[in-house]
DNA sequence: CCTACCGATCGGTAGG
DNA sequence: CCTACCGATCGGTAGG
């Protein structure tokens, strides 16, 4: 966390923002007040309001395809790599929340080419884990379920974590993870 | 579906954009546009566009606050009152699709007393879940775990089949129930 | 239901 | 990084 550009000072802040009420709703003037300067000088550091967008969602984007090519890579049992990709969405989550709920809920708003490639990203990575579940059902390991119903309910579950899950209020992320796993394993598991 | 007032076309219009595009990123010139007058006469019918969002919002709270009365009258195990809960969610679904999505996505752009209505009647909601689950786990039936990550794990699975699931398409609503209670009830289940 | 139009605000640029 | 400002578009109103 050593140095922090004025250009990621400026994203990192309006992550937050376009969290709370977001992208659309969400002025260039608020988010020039919020990191302390005119709205004008803004731009002397990001080409638009588009570009902020872009660079969280496929910043976010990255960390998951990342973290999903070590999951396939490890040997070990397809519940074993179901358990490590709910620790993974839990630790991101964590470590980027803000980030992580813009790129879930205002990637909508991302303009054409690059909402284009975000849908081909985010449908790869949901093809990968597809994938997973298909294995571990042919092995036996998993239930017979409709591919598509386990993973989106899967998926549903760890991507909207971030809209209630606070570290440490009541629930610590030991706890979650340890509750998560449980639900979601015993859910999918023969 | 006799007669539909002007007004209910509107919003029924309105769901569909918003849902695509979000609340904020749609203006009332496009939706008068996909109406078929000009902008100034959506007044005519409506106050504003807050007003859309408002009934938006409010009639899928309530059809969701109804079938939440009915399931907890029921005598019947908590098991299957869950099994309700699933089936009520899927419906409502399939039947407003875009109703549903809007007020799951776009609610936090309601105004400021309505806002603070919204939030209290979905807490509401929530926390009658919650004791279903709480006394599910007291009778045994259901697994120990914090109630907070059942509960919200449940209700995103749920929440966010709009985002995913079209009817027919691979998976039949009645397929997406019984495959969905499957993984749900055995991840809950003692 | 339309024409005409309002003030406010938007994202963004020029020039220093 | 600021002042000054642009054209475009916003939600909405007046008046018929």
């Amino acid at each position: 966390m050593a140095k922090k550009s004025r250009k990621e000072l400026i994203i990192n802040e309006a992550a937050i923002i376009f969290k709370q009420k977001g992208y659309s709703a969400t002025s260039m003037r608020e988010l020039a007040e919020k990191v302390g300067i005119e709205a004008a000088s803004l731009y002397n550091h990001i080409r638009s309001k588009d570009e902020i967008l872009e660079e969280i969602c496929f910043s976010v984007a990255h960390e998951y395809l990342s973290f999903i090519t070590e999951i396939e890579e490890r040997e070990c049992s397809y519940t074993d790599k179901l358990k490590g990709l709910i620790e993974l969405h839990i630790k991101l989550i964590i470590e980027k929340p803000n980030e992580v709920s813009v790129a879930n809920n205002d990637w909508k708003n991302l303009s054409d080419p690059k909402k284009k490639l975000y849908k081909e990203v985010r449908k790869g990575y949901e093809n990968r884990i597809a994938n997973i579940l298909t294995k571990g059902m042919q092995t036996g390991e998993f239930k017979q379920l409709h591919v598509s119903v386990a993973l989106f309910t899967l998926l549903s579950s760890l991507r909207w974590i971030e809209l209630w899950y606070r570290p440490g209020r009541d629930v610590t992320a030991d706890e979650l993870k340890h509750d998560l796993t449980t639900f979601l394993v015993h859910g999918l598991k023969n």
